[in-house]
DNA sequence: ACACTCATGTAAGCTGTTACATGATTAA
DNA sequence: TTAATCATGTAACAGCTTACATGAGTGT
């Protein structure tokens, strides 16, 4: 069952299915990702580890610390898992802030390198259309009895964003298509994640 | 009182202001606009209008329809028009959703010709900064043991909707400085900046 | 008969926030 | 002593959504 536009739980479970996690560290990775997605209050993260668990995505393991409070670390589990590749493939609506996307390719290392390329190219088809409707209402808009000022921004703007989404599916997808990155070999890029 | 990050309230307050409109005008107006912020649910715009009349932000008139049920034509007050500026001089953050950026553009015709010039270079402001601080937090990851794959995704991603965004001021401050619009002659200036 | 547009509204629920509470350890 | 970081959590509320309720007219 997903739930609203932006779904952080699972936005958390995909950061859990990278490696495990307590809230805090969960936090932290967040707030240095705060001007993108921004970052979750812990009146919001703490009850979804809690549901999570509740779920059976997720276990638990308390560490206490030597001189510093216990932590308690989330891993996922199989069925976590599953719910994840679940969510992950499911397109976000053109119209959803920039965010719902962006979470996806944050756990871009959920993916594999193919349902990477899937998932970008559905993306590209979905702006494309989206973008080739704009286009047409702009080109409908007669000048003189034409549309407020304001429409007219709007309408440029949202015109500029998505072409500049276009450009940076196009070029991404070339990236990725041309570093096929063998299988097995993913792990080396990906160590220093938590700073 | 300003509200969330989207304020839909100051929003409609704004809509009001160009146009005296019913609850089901706002509706159909921002259906047509739902591909760039979506259109409210009635559970959330009428209670909004009744709030804004509750603090004289606007005025009803009840016209009665002939062959069809009477419609409430909310008015903007002048205490209106003086809260409405407030929120509209109000940067928005650079992390809040597009939709933020884009309410205030859909209402332009609210502004002084000055003081939507003025708008728009402080967003130019914000985000070059916003620009140059992701730049640089680009440059500082080694490609070795850098970031993980969703991370370089996420910032290159963020970094070509901003470049886009200033690219798109740019070009919209050049326009509209360089036709600056004698009073009342804005509906002739149309379709042009729409290609 | 059924469904759709016009037009307004209420009730319940979901997602998220702020602000608070706790308690230990470290730095000014 | 005051504050900050570490670490988890609760309570209250804000802002929205879905689904429902009402009721007239219009179209198939």
């Amino acid at each position: 069952m997903p739930a609203g536009v932006v779904s952080l739980d699972y936005f958390i479970l995909g950061l859990l299915a990278q490696q495990p996690m307590s809230g805090y560290d969960i936090k932290r990775f967040l707030k240095g990702l705060n001007w993108l997605i921004g970052s979750p209050s812990g009146g919001s993260l703490y009850p979804i580890l809690r549901t999570l668990l509740e779920k059976d995505l997720v276990t638990v393991e308390v560490v206490p610390g030597v001189d510093r409070p216990p932590r308690k670390i989330y891993s996922i589990t199989e069925s976590g898992r599953q719910a994840l590749q679940v969510w992950v493939e499911e397109p976000v609506a053109t119209n959803a802030p920039l965010k719902a996307f962006a979470m996806r390719l944050l756990i871009a290392d959920s993916y594999s390198h193919a349902s990477l390329l899937a998932y970008l190219q559905l993306r590209q088809s979905q702006v494309t259309a989206h973008h080739t409707a704009l286009t047409e209402r702009a080109g409908s808009q007669h000048p003189d009895e034409g549309a407020s000022l304001g429409k007219q921004l709007a309408l440029s703007y949202g015109l500029a964003v998505a072409q500049a989404e276009l450009d940076w599916l196009e070029g991404t997808l070339a990236w990725l298509s041309g570093e096929p990155l063998p299988e097995g070999d993913r792990q080396s890029t990906g160590a220093a994640s938590l700073d």
